[in-house]
DNA sequence: TCTCCATCATACTCACGGGTAGAGATCCTA
DNA sequence: TAGGATCTCTACCCGTGAGTATGATGGAGA
């Protein structure tokens, strides 16, 4: 499968092999990727409107003002534009929790920049694919992918519960089904937000990680989960993966 | 369209009159009506399964041993089978509002009870069709119907929250961002819950209860939006360290 | 000017699935 | 035991929409 990117304004430009004799093709090439990521953004908008089941692609077309051949031309079918709208849509949140590693910060506040991204995402134009994004819907090797997809970003933000609860900067909790609420509260953002509303994207997760904040934050004379440096009992919860759909 | 027939607009199962000439018929009505749940519940399971789209009423009336038509005899379109799975399970919900507000209890608590049932429906196996019902995939006046429900619920939780940051219950927050929040990360569960996992429904609602409840109580030495007039109840911290368990 | 290739449209194929017609089977009442 | 109501079947219709065969257009290189 092709490894599109979701193109960053100012990223790293396209790997370009230096000595290939279709150097002169090169324009060509960009603007074709240019073309297909409209044909992509162009079907998020369908699903988010309409649900990837009531948008033909023909609708798609339609948006684009091409015909239903064009899109083909760009992607090789409906699902895979799904799954394409689904890896723009989390690779943000991915690269948020790449980029939080590095942040010197108490694990509750690296936790809020997550989650901040992770809302954004949602709210964004890709929210809806990525939040509906069925294993139903797709094929067995793409289901595969978008599973393991959700369930690195699952790990990432137990990881930074448990550590919050060592460091002190969350109170105890359990860090599975606290991170699946929190997701899960961002996750339905892509259920009732809709581009015509008063709040921007930003706004809705400022205020959601407002909301986390205040949950989580230890609270001043009850038992943290761990002193500084005491060796706390916690608790030793078999983290399992992300429920696997049986059959 | 589908608005030409004055079909028993779905909804509570009318009590027969209790003196009616059609008493010898009484038996086979009920049996009809067994039939029918079971017809709605097979859909339901059908589509959690599966989805909505990916289901067809083949698949259904295969589940209950018998053929389309015979699942047309009960119903009038796929469409009323959803429509009928989300009331059935936000029954649940509506009449847990209800009740609530008959207790005397800090607004804090109501609201648990009322999470509390909002989560075991969610996991129930009306959940799935609860939480996707989407506009998109009914008709007009249903989607309507669906989304007043919906908002009803809504508008009791904010409701809730209002007065338990009046009483002092629940510390000062935004009553309609939280109550999206709550409601999201129940809905959520809806998504990675199956019939199959090590939790019960119960277990599961319990678990996330626990979770608001420590979020939304007050903390100690922070301003509480109590009435002034009032003295708010403060807890002292060494109260309970967690939500009730097993009370 | 000719040719190759990328791009896009017209005009199809075809399976799937919602929904129906109409007839058989079964039971209740008279 | 007829006659009607209830229940379920077999066999069909047909719209929709994913995906395709094929050919037109237009620009780049020779």
């Amino acid at each position: 499968m092709s490894n599109r990117r979701p193109s960053p304004p100012a990223g790293g430009k396209t790997p370009a092999p230096a000595t290939s004799p279709w150097r002169a093709s090169h324009e060509r090439q960009r603007d074709r990727e240019l073309k297909r990521d409209a044909v992509i953004r162009a079907a998020a908008l369908e699903f988010n409107r309409k649900g990837y089941h009531n948008t033909s692609l023909d609708d798609i077309a339609a948006r684009l003002e091409v015909t239903k051949p064009t899109v083909y031309y760009y992607v090789t079918s409906k699902e895979q534009l799904l799954f394409e709208c689904f890896v723009a849509g989390v690779e943000r949140i991915r690269s948020a929790c790449r980029e939080v590693r590095r942040l010197e910060l108490p694990a509750r506040e690296r936790l809020n920049a997550v989650l901040r991204q992770y809302g954004e995402a949602v709210a964004s134009e890709f929210g809806w694919c990525m939040v509906r994004a069925e294993q139903d819907d797709l094929s067995a090797s793409m289901s595969r992918h978008v599973k393991s997809l959700k369930s690195e970003i699952d790990q990432s933000i137990r990881r930074l519960i448990r550590e919050g609860v060592q460091d002190g900067s969350i109170h105890p909790c359990d860090p599975k089904m606290t991170a699946f609420a929190l997701a899960g509260a961002l996750n339905w953002i892509a259920h009732w937000y809709r581009e015509d509303q008063s709040m921007s994207g930003a706004q809705i997760a400022e205020a959601f990680v407002a909301i986390f904040d205040a949950g989580l934050r230890p609270r001043a004379g009850e038992p943290t989960g761990a002193a500084p440096r005491r060796r706390a009992r916690r608790r030793s919860h078999a983290d399992t993966e992300f429920p696997p759909k049986s059959s």
